[in-house]
DNA sequence: GCGATGCTTCGGCCATCATCAAACTATGAA
DNA sequence: TTCATAGTTTGATGATGGCCGAAGCATCGC
């Protein structure tokens, strides 16, 4: 009768405001200290600390120590997936946060996903890299071709470090905003890290929008452009 | 602060444990009475109807009135892939409803992901599409091919009508007993209903069990065959 | 009309759990 | 050591919400 995963204990986990709260913290990709995440989350720092702890107990969440602070973030991945997927339910059912305005318009055009970069402009690099054949279109997890690992590597992308991480180098990820795929996994994040080392763009300390100048955002357009004459 | 989709009310909407049964029932795809959903979630008639009264309200489901029965479905494609994920998340954090068992191997060869294939032989489909060409994959919607139009055609599949509703005709569907991707949307129903109406297979009525026939599996691998000699 | 079936609503009971204040532990600094 | 900061634990409170029985609608068949 009853088959499969149990999926309530889970969603029951992240169904609390308080812990919802956390958890959208988080997904700015920082590791939080408790205290941090209480005020995020709008309760008292015994209240956080108890939701805290359900939430390394239910594999949700890593718990770092360093020093007296505790830091959290997000466990895994496919943690950082399902909010995302939640995130785009929620979005198509009407449960927004906060109507439209600025704030928002800036998570629209770039924003971080986890550890990576979402958005029109995170689309607009899946796009590049595929329209370029950087990467070949593989279902959930697309692979680096072999010329495209020539020009990963000329961006100062270290694949074989990548390669040996546990995480997956390539991972397709939908966006809530557009309902389109940009890039996650071990590369995303790379690309990310570059896009923030070269002062293109810096993360907006309260949230997770990224600002890109104007110089910036026209040298991501330059690195990353978008190829039409590839034979669809 | 606040920024983004609120995640926290379809969470708990998932998160009780009634609920989630009554979501993991449908996600066999088929429309099932309150008092079928009751049982399954092992609550009483006027439970269930609350509680189902609140999913409808959520957007999670729809209720369609047929005489004095009332069938309750999986609202969208959407809700239908969220829940996926976090089956998928819950597999991984072992939160397993049962141990492994007869009935979890016929889930992982073969069942049911709210209206189409899923499983090993549901991979083996996708696997099967791209390799020869029927389909390219394209994000998180593959396109279909016009050759791969044709060979479609040629199994009785009405393309035309497919395109006529509104709901996408390919979408990548990620398995969580196997973590690759199967084929979901319009054609990916299209293809199940015709492996039912030709008996290779039926659905197991108490589950989302899909049993082939060995002559049927034997078939089936023939009509939906993979080919190595296309260039990665 | 009548009864029967399918579902919803109402009322009250009960358990769970989020919440916070206060006490406690642990780490670091002076 | 002593104080301060960070976090956890405890205990008590309160509210939300799941649960069921009983009663109320609605629809079908006769």
């Amino acid at each position: 009768m009853k088959d499969g995963p149990n999926i309530a204990p889970i969603a029951a986990l992240i169904g609390d405001p308080a812990r919802a709260n956390i958890l959208t913290a988080l997904m700015s990709g920082k590791a939080l200290t408790a205290t941090e995440l209480a005020g995020e989350a709008g309760v008292t720092l015994p209240t956080a600390s108890t939701h805290l702890s359900k939430l390394v107990t239910g594999g949700l969440l890593t718990k770092r120590h360093q020093g007296r602070h505790k830091y959290f973030a997000i466990a895994t991945d496919q943690v950082a997936e399902t909010l995302e997927v939640l995130m785009g339910l929620a979005a198509g059912t009407g449960h927004l946060r906060t109507r439209t305005g600025p704030r928002d318009q800036a998570m629209k055009t770039a924003r971080v996903c986890y550890d990576h970069l979402a958005g029109d402009l995170g689309i607009h690099l899946y796009d590049s890299l595929i329209s370029r054949d950087v990467l070949r279109d593989h279902a959930e997890f697309p692979e680096i071709t072999t010329t495209g690992g020539d020009q990963l590597a000329r961006l100062g992308i270290d694949l074989e470090a990548l390669t040996k991480a546990k995480r997956p180098i390539c991972r397709a990820c939908l966006d809530w905003s557009e309902r389109r795929t940009h890039l996650a996994g071990g590369l995303g994040k790379a690309i990310l890290d570059i896009v923030l080392k070269s002062n293109w763009a810096k993360r907006d300390p309260d949230s997770r929008v990224i600002r890109f100048s104007d110089a910036g955002k026209a040298a991501f357009l330059t690195a990353f452009p978008i190829e039409r004459n590839s034979s669809a």
